[in-house]
DNA sequence: TATTTAATATACCAATCGGTATATTTGCAT
DNA sequence: ATGCAAATATACCGATTGGTATATTAAATA
């Protein structure tokens, strides 16, 4: 070994992220990624197969970087509403200071993976999967534990809850404020007080 | 005149609309709309000034269809709610015979325009605030004729309703089935339903 | 310190990109 | 019928794309 390829990986991927992110998968070329890391061609290629690999490496980053702050943030509130409202917090917070340029990688993932990049396709998926099944988890032990009403349908909920902050990040991104934000961070919280007891 | 530009200028746009929202702007190309046309570059660039134009115009139909299937089938129905679970009732449909192949056009190219094509955002921002608008007025005529409660925020449903749906029409997609979109449609009829006298 | 080998840099490839200049064709007006 | 102008087709442009083959460099081994 020499000059720490782990490293010259790791750098491409962070870099990569951020422009994946913005630009889209088309959109982002190769140069882009030397041009921001300093790196050439041949470090690319010498660390990855190809543009997918690249892609998918930083898209797996990306998802790393999200539901780790989530589940950071969800981790420091002990019920299930709070843990609910800490999300909300956090998405709200993605659009003034976003850990990642560009928006949610999951949604922007998704929209330009599903005709598409099939070699994304089911990171994508399986991204969503985990990032419901914490909330419909969340729930259930708030049910068990009594802070949430034992009618309330988990998946429903969890369906609701992702397409809507999913749905407004987008809106709010592209309107280019924080309004719209409001307005549904208002009728979320509602319905969290809703299925509490 | 000669050869008919109009109709060129239609079988273009026609054309080019799916190639754009399957594909997206950057990955979709102007040799991609000459196959699907078998019309040549020449005619292209004779009917519009480069590819962005095409792009815009092709955005531009794609709202007029959705917006024109929407408007069809609200004026089909007489009181608000009715009129709003027709609204899911298309985008249900979008799922499994989509209207036009590759999603909605106003979700994909809100995520494509938000950090880019900055020709295409104040477009799709209009198009978002023309629905977002007919849900409102749609919501405060039904406080009016008595069939919505009369202290419904409309803007705050508004809001809520078109990020939902635009969240679970991603989420379906990038699935592939119609599930989350069940989830999702009980919840927002229910909400309907809650507003509704 | 010399050698070796892994990692990175450089130089190049064909293909494709958006766009244009020009040639050709078509339909209308005369 | 003929000439003209508009519309479309063809041929080409430089730039950029993802990718590769090869040269160079740097670190570990001996």
């Amino acid at each position: 070994m020499a000059r720490n390829p782990e490293h010259t990986r790791q750098l491409i991927i962070d870099k990569a992220l951020p422009i994946f992110n913005t630009k889209g998968y088309a959109a982002a070329s190769i140069s882009d990624i030397t041009a921001a890391t300093g790196i050439t061609k041949g470090a690319i290629y010498g660390n990855f197969k190809n543009k997918d690999e690249v892609a998918t490496a930083a898209f797996e980053r990306g998802v790393e970087i999200v539901s780790g702050e989530i589940a950071k943030r969800v981790r420091a509130k002990s019920t299930a509403p709070e843990k609910l409202n800490a999300i909300i917090d956090f998405y709200e917070e993605y659009i003034t200071k976003p850990p990642i340029p560009g928006g949610c990688p999951v949604l922007n993932s998704s929209i330009e993976a599903d005709d598409s990049l099939p070699f994304l396709r089911s990171k994508v998926i399986r991204s969503i999967a985990l990032l419901k099944d914490s909330v419909i988890k969340m729930i259930n032990r708030g049910i068990i534990e009594g802070q949430i009403k034992k009618e309330t349908d988990a998946e429903e909920f969890a369906n609701f809850f992702y397409s809507t902050i999913e749905g407004v990040i987008s809106l709010s991104r592209i309107e280019g404020d924080g309004r719209s934000f409001e307005f549904v961070k208002r009728f979320v919280r509602k319905q969290i007080k809703e299925i509490s007891t």
